[in-house]
RNA sequence: GCAGAAGUGGUGGAAUUGGUAGACACGUUGGACUUAAAAUCCAAUGGACAGCAAUGUCCGUGCGGGUUCAAGUCCCGCCUUCUGUACCA
């Protein structure tokens, strides 16, 4: 092991070099060891207890490792190390989440493969991961990039597609028991986690329906299903974002602009578990402020949804029956003419059609020969916006222009139109009257002109009477429908006004009150009053219904709101002054002017107005989430593919035996130039469904070979649920055994920093719920325990430009002009601040001919700034270097001793060389040879020494189980300068104080152990078992104070008497001198303790 | 605004159920060894004041109060910083 540099050495020198620690040496023979023997390969049986530590897998960048990255992987190594000695079955696994975005950023500027840069960056991270020594588990290693992971990751994919949310039995089921649910009783009892405005349908109709349409119905059921959402569209990057990756309205990565934008999209059922996700939280042993930002995210609040009924404009703002006027008013005269000329001379289809809808004969109102737009259409329900045409002999010539007004009334107008053929009507006028209903019970109810209604949520159904207007948001549905003309051209201005701003503006403008009123009223379900409806951008339109029932006695904003446009604010408290501002505070509010409900506190106001608004069917309680369905497709290369494919638009799954679907060749990786995702460029990437297998695009034929899915799966997919794949990561036929679940449950200790609280913690949290519904895991919870470290933050450095002059001055003579800070490579700065100016001329050309002004002494000094650590800022450390200059066992140590684990700290290689000294001391401990070379004796430690070794042992045990790292470097430290001291070269102690920091610093003790005489590695050994008699002392050094203040100490034994310890020290003649001869009125002995006079 | 965490020497940070504030390091200063440097070792190091000195006195854990024999620690009120979140109805 030892290297030597040439043959002619003296003899001295060689074996000063013995006896000296090299660590380079020693740490390279222990990791090829422990790489060799495979020493920390964990076995999925066994007689000791399990525990499983885990870190958050990292996603390989091209910049690799800093010094931040390893802080959280030494602690847990440190864990699991600790965990081993004591005689557990440790997992210890690490892998790398290497899908994502900037590989592939990577790829498109430089046309290379993200596969080929991702394995490059993946070599390197784990070339550095082995130079700190860590005891992973190699053999267990994942890559979510890696065909034969993400085979599993499309499998669970597939299982959540087969998966229904059954409210009732709060519980995930196979989507096959929906569907015989369907077939025996229709879906009117079914109480499930579905789409809003899914129709009723009974067994019959189900069973009467097409294949196709079923198919329809069951995606509004699925845990992942397929729809039009409105997402986050990030023009830049080229993809979608979900709402945890965009951060002050821009995008986490790279801060572009985000806007809204409608696309079909794979969404997650996630909002089925909206309140698991919150109960789960209390069994969990996690950070507090991550619990609050995951109950903050799902954002659960109660209250009440009310419907308010929209009336009719009253005639002064519009003019006669104005809400059914869907007519041009441009031509209305002439439409109603011709559509009273019309219905006295119906068709016989037309008149037989009528007699089935009129009379509001199907539950809903009919019209027939009603104006709409330009047209006149046959029969019409405005209350559901259903247009019924019936299409006489007369129209097959004019198709086309049908096809138009069609597209017309439906894209313009946001009417549901349905054709029917004059035949039809006559042959079977029940089979086209069964159609219209069931399309009838697909449209959403309460909407459409005239019996519009507005639906709010409201947390204080008990100041319903204080309600003074109601607020939509700009985008909201009904705002087009209810606006009456004369207030049109405004309404219409300021919606577009809104819509153009982006979500970042909306945002930094919170101050400002904007709004307009609609002209319309909406009835109190009491008063029976009308209400204002008005528009403004204070309402979201993405929370709740995107309407609010406007209180502003209650609430500060409808409170600004209503003074800002002088709405009248009626109040409802009880001796409360709203002449400034709202009265929010629910506790102490006692409801007045208000009916049935004055006198009452808030808790009984809120039940008796729930009650009253369910009496009349216009409202009910309800619990409401934050918390959106995640959208899952992403308009990327580098990602998982997708196990779809799609017949007559219909997405079809693939079946376990045929996955991996893997990801295709693309000859760039650029969205398509008809806008579709980079895998619209795969030749290869169509699914031949009677071979089961991927084959070109030239073969499609919608027979057996069908398009596959162009998108692919966010960056979350891959690590929600790959700690459960750790367990039997080379399982090619299950996702893991279920004797390994088993046995592995769950992850004891998960570190990793805390930025995943509202991403990857709550999906995996999501996944792992599901797939403990379905069977599949043991556990409903991934992760009993949580620990986030802090981040390391850099320590920038900076010189001075004076402005507009090529001129840089030292950092304490800036104040007298004005400059301009450039960053300087941290490099080329010493502890003492001063610059390295030659480097710092050579790294920047530009200043070549700079003056620099220097301090008196002639040095030149940056300026420090902690920032976070990144490659633009020049701030960045590597533990390479670190690891070179001092060695793997030192850098764990610092890294550790920097500070709490938890915290946020910059580094700071100032501190390193006491931890690097201390490692050379504990070297020196077993080096007492006359030469310096290794000795440790047999005779029998002395007492002290047993003393420093036990109290160490206890406190390195509690540290390690407090995760108080820090701490438990400093006994170490302690230890060692006592242990030196004491002269103390025994082998009674040498042995168990190796072992003791063996989790910190693996290889000097694998080398000390080894010197020690021990074949096997130290990793086997049990820890030290403490031993309480070797610190019982027979007396205490008692500090003695007066009125509080420590004095002076005196030794006095343990076992002495409360009363004997108070004479032995009021004889002191300390004790005297500080009375002055006062006499004390009072003495506190705590035996053991302290003693304190009061006088 | 809301929620959470934290404010201790020149610096990173210790301090058990309230019981010796500043452990352990860094830095600084002085010294030893050396031709010299590095390395190593020894000593001092919260501040102020008094003393030749041993030593002593006072002030000190963000600020102001309180409880207690005793408060960095508990209670009340403020200030500041950091993190998360935000027109959430």
């Amino acid at each position: 092991m030892i290297r030597t540099f040439g043959v002619n050495l003296p003899f001295l020198f060689e074996t000063q070099r013995m006896s000296k620690y090299h660590f380079n040496d020693i740490e390279a023979k222990w990791q090829e060891y422990w790489a060799k023997n495979q020493t920390f390969k964990a076995e999925n049986q066994s007689d000791k207890p399990k525990y499983y530590v885990l870190d958050m897998f990292p996603y390989p960048s091209g910049a690799g490792l800093h010094v931040g990255h390893p802080l959280g992987y030494i602690a847990s190594d440190i864990y699991a190390r600790y965990k081993r000695h004591k005689g557990f079955n440790v997992l210890h696994p690490q892998g790398y989440d290497s899908f994502g975005l900037p590989a592939e950023q990577y790829a498109i500027q430089t046309g290379q493969h993200p596969r080929k840069t991702t394995d490059e960056n993946i070599a390197r991270y784990r070339q550095q991961l082995d130079q700190i020594g860590f005891s992973f588990d190699w053999s267990r290693e994942v890559r979510t990039s890696d065909p034969e992971y993400y085979k599993w990751t499309q499998w669970i994919f597939i299982q959540l597609f087969e998966s229904w949310y059954d409210r009732s039995e709060d519980k995930a089921r196979p989507i096959s028991e929906l569907i015989s649910l369907f077939t025996s009783e229709g879906n009117t009892n079914v109480d499930a986690a579905c789409d809003d405005n899914v129709a009723l349908f009974s067994a019959e109709q189900w069973n009467d329906f097409s294949e196709e349409e079923k198919h329809q119905i069951l995606l509004q059921y699925r845990l992942t299903y397929l729809a039009e959402t409105e997402v986050n569209w990030c023009p830049q990057l080229g993809t979608v974002l979900a709402n945890d990756e965009i951060v002050n309205g821009v995008s986490e990565r790279g801060g572009y602009p985000v806007v809204r934008k409608k696309m079909k999209q794979w969404s997650m059922r996630i909002t089925a578990y909206a309140q698991r996700l919150l109960d789960g939280l209390e069994t969990i042993d996690w950070p507090q402020p991550l619990k609050d930002s995951q109950t903050n995210w799902i954002g659960r609040s109660k209250g009440a949804s009310v419907r308010f009924k929209v009336l009719p404009p009253a005639p002064s703002s519009g003019g006669g029956d104005g809400y059914r006027l869907t007519g041009d008013p441009k031509i209305i005269k002439m439409l109603l003419e011709k559509a009273k000329e019309m219905r006295k001379n119906p068709t016989a289809a037309e008149q037989k059609l009528w007699e089935a809808l009129r009379n509001k004969q199907l539950g809903a109102k009919f019209r027939r020969q009603h104006p709409v737009y330009k047209f006149i259409v046959d029969f019409v329900c405005l209350e559901k916006k259903l247009i019924v045409e019936v299409d006489g002999d007369i129209h097959n010539f004019q198709l086309e222009e049908d096809e138009l007004r069609t597209l017309t009334l439906s894209e313009k107008k946001g009417f549901k139109v349905i054709r029917f053929t004059n035949q039809e009507v006559l042959e079977d006028t029940g089979k086209v009257v069964n159609k219209i209903t069931e399309v009838l019970n697909s449209l959403p109810s309460g909407e459409g002109q005239g019996g519009d209604f507005i639906e709010v949520f409201t947390t204080r159904p008990d100041t319903i009477f204080g309600v003074s207007f109601m607020t939509l948001a700009p985008e909201h549905d009904l705002v087009s429908k209810i606006t009456t003309e004369a207030q049109k051209a405004e309404v219409e201005a300021y919606v577009e006004a809104t819509a153009k701003r982006s979500e970042r503006e909306r945002m930094a403008d919170v101050k400002n009150i904007s709004g307009v009123f609609t002209g319309a009223y909406a009835e109190h379900p009491f008063t029976k009053e009308p209400v204002p409806i008005w528009i403004g951008d204070y309402v979201l339109a993405g929370y709740g219904t995107g309407a609010v029932m406007a209180v502003p006695c209650g609430d500060q904003r409808d409170y600004d709101f209503a003074k800002h446009f002088d709405i009248p604010i009626p109040n409802i408290f009880e001796g409360v002054d709203i002449s400034e501002e709202a009265f929010a505070d629910k506790d102490t509010a006692v409801i007045a002017n208000s009916d049935f409900l004055n006198g009452l506190p808030y808790a009984e106001a809120t039940q008796k107005a729930i009650e009253a608004l369910e009496a009349q069917g216009q409202g009910k309680g309800k619990i409401n989430y934050r918390l959106r369905d995640a959208v899952f497709s992403r308009q990327r290369y580098w990602g998982e593919p997708f196990p779809v494919y799609y017949k007559n638009g219909m997405p079809q799954t693939i079946a376990l035996e045929h996955l991996p679907l893997t990801l295709p060749e693309v000859e760039k990786y650029l969205p398509t130039e008809e806008g579709e995702p980079p895998l619209g460029r795969a030749e290869v990437w169509a699914w031949d469904a009677s071979n089961n297998e991927v084959v070109s695009n030239e073969l499609i034929d919608d027979k057996t070979v069908f398009p596959l899915e162009l998108n692919t799966m966010p960056g979350w997919a891959g690590s929600s649920c790959y700690m459960f794949r750790y367990m039997d990561p080379r399982n090619d036929t299950q996702f893991a055994s279920q004797q390994a679940l088993d046995y592995w449950q769950n992850v004891d200790l998960y570190l990793g920093g805390s930025e995943h609280a509202t991403g990857h913690l709550l999906y995996t949290r999501f996944w792992t719920k599901f797939m403990h519904d379905r069977g599949y895991l043991p556990v409903d919870e991934p992760v009993k325990k949580l620990i986030n470290q802090g981040m390391i933050l850099g320590e920038s450095a900076f010189v001075f430009r004076i402005e507009g002059e090529n001129k840089l001055v030292s950092a304490s003579l800036k104040e007298n002009n004005t400059v301009q800070p450039i960053h300087v490579d941290v490099s080329m700065v010493n502890t003492s601040n001063e610059l390295d100016i030659e480097a710092f001329k050579n790294w920047r050309p530009e200043f070549k001919e700079a003056i620099f002004i220097t301090e008196e002494d002639g040095t030149f000094k940056v300026s420090r700034e902690v920032e976070k650590m990144s490659k633009s800022k020049y701030n960045v450390v590597n533990p390479d270097d670190i690891c070179e200059q001092y060695g793997a066992d030192t850098l764990r140590m610092y890294e550790m001793f920097l500070g709490p684990l938890e915290q946020a700290k910059p580094w700071s290689t100032a501190g390193i060389t006491g931890v690097h000294s201390f490692l050379k001391k504990l070297w020196k401990l077993y080096h007492n040879g006359p030469e310096g070379e290794f000795l440790v004796s047999d005779v029998a430690a002395s007492k002290d020494s047993l003393k420093t070794l036990h109290k160490t042992i206890k406190k390195v045990e509690e540290d390690i189980e407090n995760f108080s790292f820090n701490t438990s470097v400093s006994t170490f430290m302690i230890a060692v300068n006592e242990l030196s001291s004491q002269k103390c070269n025994s082998r009674e102690v040498l042995e168990p104080l190796a072992v003791l920091i063996s989790p910190y610093a693996p290889h000097i003790s694998e080398e000390l152990w080894e010197k020690l005489g021990h074949t096997e590695s130290i990793s086997t050994e049990p820890f030290p078992k403490f031993e309480a008699k070797h610190l019982v002392e027979s007396s205490k050094e008692y500090p003695v104070s007066f009125n509080g203040k420590m004095r002076f100490k005196m030794e006095l034994p343990l076992d002495m008497s409360k009363e004997d310890i108070e004479a032995a020290v009021m004889a002191h003649e300390k004790t005297q001198a500080q009375l002055q001869g006062r006499t004390p009125k009072k003495v506190i002995v705590v035996p053991g303790k302290i003693i304190n006079i009061v006088g």
